[in-house]
DNA sequence: CTGAAAGCGCTTACAG
DNA sequence: CTGAAAGCGCTTACAG
């Protein structure tokens, strides 16, 4: 490997590598491409000119032939949530199997640099686009799309020329206060917020399923403004500030950071969970697990997810013309710790 | 803007552009690329063409000829660390004023997979790569700088052919522990490790510095297995268990979470922060503001840092003749909150 | 502004 | 395997 901190030099290109190796230039392609065609003492003789002038072969070239780039870009709403970084995760290990790299993109809930992140992938051509979008119109994934571009929603439904993959928040507000009720439980609490949020809606209306199911079940629906851990302070406060009889028995909060911040608040007021109030959180982050007691929580598949965008995107690539577009929906889990267990 | 949802059909190009608005070839890429040269009436027909056609600029054939795409690669050690997410908001912000677009990659503390990265944004001829890397050879990296590439590392510092941009740890354990001193505590405790992390290390001398100021100071040494939640609840429950006289005044935790663990641990075994024992915790991320008691916190300039990373990135790329290697070390702060208000 | 042309660095037939 | 050539879709002089 040259390793000459000559900068400045210029940077050789295929026919150097030909030269040096004193092969054809289709020669040194073939090694590059197709290497079981080219005899074993040429290849040999091809891949040490690669080393010894430090080539790196042009992809703006190369892909301009082929018509297409072996990556695929990701526009993630926001890196800084576990959940799509989990995805992002799947992807690469699918997209890995078929030798593709990907390429992130933050669009930090900003719809303009989703749409800027759009066109940057869409001008690299990029194979595909998977897209995890901000609640907001996709005009600009659906143009790119009208244009030839696959791609594949995540954590969005997909539509008339879209695949998606969802998760179903319904059945994971159903599996979280069925859990309370198979406890014994029955006067229980959902909290979170605002309802405006789909998914927290979702989760709601799974809420009251489980509750519609068994007979002398109650639910209190608490809507709060957030669902942060400082939210779950102020709801904790307003639960312990209660008289003992009348808190709820089974608290289903919306979300991990909602029920670590009530359980603190609760705990350091002197109830005890899960004995006093049984609680239930929603994501399975790192809330569920580094509270004080660990949180029986709802676990969205990312890595699934993301594992099964790629999938959905790769066949879409592949394949063009046989593809059918279509949303698929996944399944939550329980998983249940110290926060619920009554016993 | 074409919105048919025929992906079969040729994707135009710019001399469909230039015959569908009558005008040469020539003309269409000053339009996309020299704008005020093209006269108002001429522009407009044909940025009309552009939108009647669907038309989007194959970049690859751009970069092919301008020997350069306008994006920048960030290889990110761990996409899931708000440090690196901040930073990437700052790299982002920085090259926008460029009109360049940033492209991440995360590589997972894998040192495989940092390589494969860099490879891709090379072979993608970028206008010049960030590498936030993993503690191992950074080989790879040096052979694309040594072919040219410019490369900025951040969080890492700077060698003979590239820049890097780093904090000072050692002065961010100086600031925490004068913090307590100054406070009046005096018998004071670091918590941290492994040592072996080379942050971890600095920290702690900052620590050691700050007590031998002080007189009647003294520095009790507390090596953890690791920095995480988990880590905190074995120490919280370490200190809480000693008789009172011999539990340190003041704890400073080389971690947000080890420092977060600590209380919760410590608090429900009755022990009062900050009265019984004041807390400093490092990194100000979010375990500093979702603990039941905010938590005293150094702070790392993760925005400022990408900011100013994409700057020297930026000054290579735009004059790498003139360019001067260097590395850049930014300041800690301290931010100060209810843990370690004694009063 | 037009029109015609060269060239960026590859891939991909094609004849030998 | 070689050698020669076309072509991907642009940018960039250049003469008019």
């Amino acid at each position: 490997m040259n390793t000459s901190p000559d900068a400045s030099r210029p940077r050789p290109v295929m026919a150097d590598v030909a030269r040096h190796a004193g092969v054809a230039l289709g020669t040194v392609s073939n090694v590059l491409n197709n290497p079981q065609i080219v005899a074993q003492e040429t290849r040999e003789r091809v891949l040490n000119a690669i080393d010894e002038l430090g080539f790196v072969r042009n992809n703006a070239a190369r892909s301009l032939v082929t018509g297409r780039a072996d990556t695929v870009g990701f526009v993630v709403v926001d890196v800084g949530n576990s959940f799509f970084v989990d995805m992002a995760r799947g992807v690469e290990e699918e997209l890995d199997a078929h030798n593709i790299r990907l390429l992130l993109a933050n669009s930090d809930v900003n719809l303009a640099k989703q749409d800027s992140y759009i066109s940057v992938f869409e001008e690299a051509k990029v194979a595909g686009i998977l897209l995890a979008p901000l609640d907001a119109p996709l005009d600009a994934a659906r143009a790119a799309r009208h244009r030839g571009m696959p791609v594949v929603h995540v954590n969005w439904p997909g539509d008339d020329d879209a695949c998606g993959v969802v998760v179903d928040e319904e059945l994971g507000g159903y599996l979280a206060t069925r859990h309370l009720l198979d406890q014994g439980l029955r006067r229980l609490a959902f909290a979170g917020g605002p309802f405006s949020l789909s998914a927290i809606a979702q989760r709601h209306i799974g809420a009251q399923r489980a509750v519609a199911e068994v007979a002398d079940a109650h639910l209190e629906t608490i809507e709060t403004h957030s669902i942060t851990v400082r939210g779950g302070y102020a709801l904790g406060e307003m639960l312990s500030s209660r008289p003992v009889g009348e808190r709820p028995e089974g608290l289903f909060a919306a979300a991990d950071a909602l029920a670590a911040g009530a359980i603190q608040t609760m705990q350091l007021a002197g109830m005890h969970v899960p004995s006093d109030i049984a609680v239930v959180g929603y994501d399975n982050n790192h809330f569920a697990q580094d509270s004080s007691i660990p949180i029986t929580s709802v676990g969205q598949p990312g890595h699934e997810m993301g594992r099964t965008a790629a999938q959905v995107l790769y066949e879409e690539i592949a394949d063009p013309a046989d593809h059918t577009h279509r949303t698929i929906t996944m399944t939550p889990t329980l998983f249940t710790r110290a926060s619920s267990a009554v016993v």
